[in-house]
DNA sequence: TTCTTTGCTTACTTACTAGTAAGTAAAATA
DNA sequence: TATTTTACTTACTAGTAAGTAAGCAAAGAA
């Protein structure tokens, strides 16, 4: 066997690692069901070399919460996304969750967390939280430019209307993990049926 | 301090106890976030007492999702539930769900075990998925029967309905424990608006 | 070239986990 | 009354959890 060619694997990388063997765990198995030495495990290194870059284990949860934030937020704000039409928008929104199917039906980071919640450290609670709002506030303007334009049809308000969806949406990724990808097509069928006009 | 007359303790009722501080805990913070330590200190009682009853977690855990489900066929073959009219069957279920909410926003038992489920002792994992396959076939059962009669409204399958309604009712009790009571409330307003005719 | 920082490992502590085995007092049964 | 069963406690095992402190080799900076 010759060498193998593998670039180094750098501090920065180290770390990024971490998080995502970390953000795996979480959506996989919950917040109370992993810890460090899973991780240390799979990256072939020490518990505590972990504990190096994330001193404790709150703050590698608060930091898997805030890098999906950040997430969010460029996703959102991404001109392929920002310029598209509000179904459309829609339909990108679907395509996020119908990638957690294709992820080992990994649920969403908030059906991850919001039943063990009342474990969790309280920065994590508060990312979580502004994560949950900011999402709900950005489907509830796409939906009201929708149904202003034509595109998008449901009644009440749009940020109920959101909330609603969003709820659905990740309660869907965790029937799909009970189950199988059934249900979660099925009820996705099911918005999209009542959601898009015509 | 005279005695207390308070009815002594049967070992039946112990058994019980142990399974409602079980669930409780269950519901209010994940099966991987409670032990049997939690449990014995609320009886006075010592962790091998609680083994003695259930001889292992997995056993423990199978039990309350066991006990569920026969609380659910018992419920929804009630008389005062059976014989109601189906958008009084409907209401009945947000009942059930809005009670959950007064009870310190406890999620219910699929919103409490989904996101953990790979961690779940396989017995359970069988358990839940009876007692949601049942739960949404009655309910698709409900909103048939109800459209038909023309006291509920909603376009798609029955199945695919029930398996949306379910799922949101889920997660909407799970955005309340994140948050507050409020969005819960949106969001079975926004479900009473779409699907009681009129 | 020396000094410092980085990124780990080794070795450890403390606390908790599920689970077991042996003993015991009281209640139920024969 | 003697025996067995029930419902525990005490005392333990073995494994795992998060977290810490000290040491160390390699890289970078002065």
């Amino acid at each position: 066997m010759t060498q193998q060619a593998t670039p180094p694997v750098t501090p920065a990388d180290t770390r990024a690692r971490i998080l995502d063997l970390a953000e795996n765990l979480l959506l996989e198995r919950g917040f109370n069901a992993f810890s460090y030495q899973h991780i240390a495990r799979e990256l072939g290194m020490k518990p505590a070399a972990i504990h190096y870059h994330y001193p404790s284990k709150d703050d590698l949860g608060t930091a898997i919460v805030a890098r999906q934030l950040r997430r969010l937020r460029k996703w959102r704000d991404l001109p392929r996304v920002a310029e598209l039409r509000p179904n459309q928008q829609l339909e990108a929104l679907f395509a996020v969750y119908d990638t957690h199917l294709g992820h080992d039906r990994r649920v969403c980071l908030f059906g991850a967390l919001a039943a063990d919640f009342r474990t969790l450290p309280a920065p994590m609670q508060a990312e979580l939280r502004t994560f949950n709002r900011e999402l709900t506030e950005w489907l509830a303007q796409v939906l009201a430019v929708g149904r202003a334009t034509g595109t998008l049809r449901f009644v009440g308000s749009p940020a109920a209307k959101a909330a609603q969806v969003l709820t659905t949406l990740a309660g869907a990724l965790q029937v799909a993990r009970v189950h199988d990808e059934t249900p979660f097509q099925v009820i996705v069928g099911q918005l999209r049926l009542e959601l898009f006009a015509q």
